[in-house]
DNA sequence: TTGACAATAGCACGATCGTTCGTTTATTTT
DNA sequence: AAAATAAACGAACGATCGTGCTATTGTCAA
């Protein structure tokens, strides 16, 4: 491993977290060039632009996103428990990822979605990868069983994406420590809806308590 | 009504369209300036400093809200009625506000929940206040007998304010031109999931198609 | 160990940022 | 209409923005 990735690496890695805080127009190139050290010229230099560095940090943020929520449940069983185990690790990513700020991924795509361009794309396509994969998830389910046939997979994804929002707002915005219980109960109905008939315990509709 | 406050108006008008597109940290004081036709100097002395300029635009952004979503829906029938037309004014506030751009209460809580500040009180409180006109709202369609009466009415607002999120998303990160009919749909099965037990047509679970 | 090359620093640039100040032009009140 | 007040302007400030250069330092293979 040579010395610029290995810098370009502790580089991505700062910007992480100062974007995770400031979004990705208070990520400027003086004040990362401050916080690795670096001179601002030779922080520049191993990207070329503004644009090429910010395509980069959307990258390591899916990076990262995947290493620490995706990975770990892909040796898990196909179907609901992996599912379930996904969801436990995202709600504790958004809760608390490894940087002092919340999710990139969710903070930039709010901020990118009406400016076209190279940077809209990449979190687009992040997005539309991590629907995907929810997507996939849940036809695993219904195939296992686990989850009735006629189930909807992409409205699955749609609301499951739906809470991870809500969460944010809840848990980082308004700071409202009960927030994990609403973000595990809205996701309990929702796997509740989306269970074969066998599966289900209770004989009538979804109530809350 | 005096020169000043009309002015005013005007400037805090395209400052939200400007924000709309770029967020609040777009929303830079010469181009606003520019847009408007004013010297930065003379826009400037209207508010004092940036940070009162934000509040400012925070506040109108609410303001707006209330006039094109909130209000429109005050004179319905209370309950269940009132809470569907809310719902099709907000899902069309989401998809094609009165700006350029998204919707800025929501870009602006995930630009800054992780910044403390009068700004960061000022989106929260707007949130705050928009969950709980849901959360009363669903009180009443429980009070009027339209929802069950063991309804967790806070977790209703949760789940709506994450269809919420997941429609821009979807709508204008991704810009698929079905994503209203997923957010109908998972609307759909909130409410249905909220019904008493009489108000149910269907005897069963709630099923997608 | 030296030579080739990658990596970083230093400096400067034009542009724009938020802000201040004194002046001038509009508006409102007397 | 004149006086008083409000509103807007123009110029400049120090700071920071992203981005070019050239020079210097460091790293790695021959």
């Amino acid at each position: 491993m040579s010395k610029g990735v290995r810098t370009r690496a502790a580089i991505l890695g700062e910007a992480l977290s100062l974007m995770s805080t400031d979004g990705l127009s208070g990520l400027t190139i003086g004040l990362l060039a401050e916080r690795t050290g670096l001179s601002k010229s030779g922080l520049f230099a191993h990207f070329g632009s503004k644009e090429q560095l910010q395509v980069a940090v959307l990258q390591e943020a899916q990076a990262c996103f995947t290493t620490h929520v995706i990975r770990p449940v892909l040796h898990l069983p196909r179907g609901l428990p992996r599912l379930e185990f996904f969801a436990e690790g995202w709600w504790a990513w958004n809760r608390s990822p490894p940087f002092p700020g919340g999710c990139p991924i969710q903070a930039a795509s709010l901020e990118l979605d009406d400016r076209p361009g190279p940077l809209r794309d990449e979190i687009a396509g992040a997005q539309r990868r991590l629907r995907a994969f929810i997507r996939q998830g849940a036809a695993m389910a219904v195939t296992a069983g686990h989850f009735r046939p006629d189930l909807d997979c992409t409205l699955f994804a749609f609301q499951m994406v739906g809470i991870a929002f809500a969460q944010t707002m809840t848990c980082r915005l308004l700071g409202e420590p009960e927030g994990l219980d609403f973000v595990r109960r809205a996701w309990r109905l929702q796997v509740d809806g989306a269970l074969g008939a066998s599966q289900n315990q209770t004989g009538e509709m979804n109530h809350v308590e």
